[in-house]
DNA sequence: CTAATGACTCGAT
DNA sequence: AATCGAGCCATTA
């Protein structure tokens, strides 16, 4: 971590996924869309990627736009994710949240 | 430096 | 309605 300018997207993208209240859950292109950049979808999964090492924050709690667990593969294991989503009280059925779009987390109308 | 990939999403055909 | 392609930013080869 000698570098200094890897992180921007990433250090929003931290701070957005870290508020996310625990039982709720959201999606990648509504983080970039709140971040302003809606194609960088992949970059936030990709800062993911970064982030998963960071226990403080729930990348978890972060799924696609449809409530599916495609990154839990990238886990420690691929049944920690749905392990944790349903331990918050968030159940996940064939890597598929339950309930979604109640669970469904939206940092521009939360957070405004 | 160029090319390709990646935990995504939307628009067009 | 379903399928395909393009867009976006950053990292890695």
């Amino acid at each position: 971590m000698a570098k200094k300018d890897q992180y921007s997207f990433f250090e929003d993208v931290y701070a957005v996924v870290k508020l996310i209240p625990p039982g709720r859950v959201t999606s990648y292109g509504t983080i970039a869309h709140y971040l302003g950049a809606k194609g960088s979808a992949r970059m936030v999964g990709w800062a993911m990627n970064q982030a998963h090492t960071d226990p403080k924050v729930p990348a978890h709690r972060v799924v696609n736009r449809i409530g599916l667990l495609t990154g839990k593969h990238h886990f420690a294991t691929p049944t920690a994710m749905q392990e944790r989503l349903e331990k918050e009280g968030v159940k996940v059925v064939d890597d598929q949240v339950q309930d979604f779009d109640q669970r469904f987390w939206n940092p521009t109308e939360e957070l405004e």
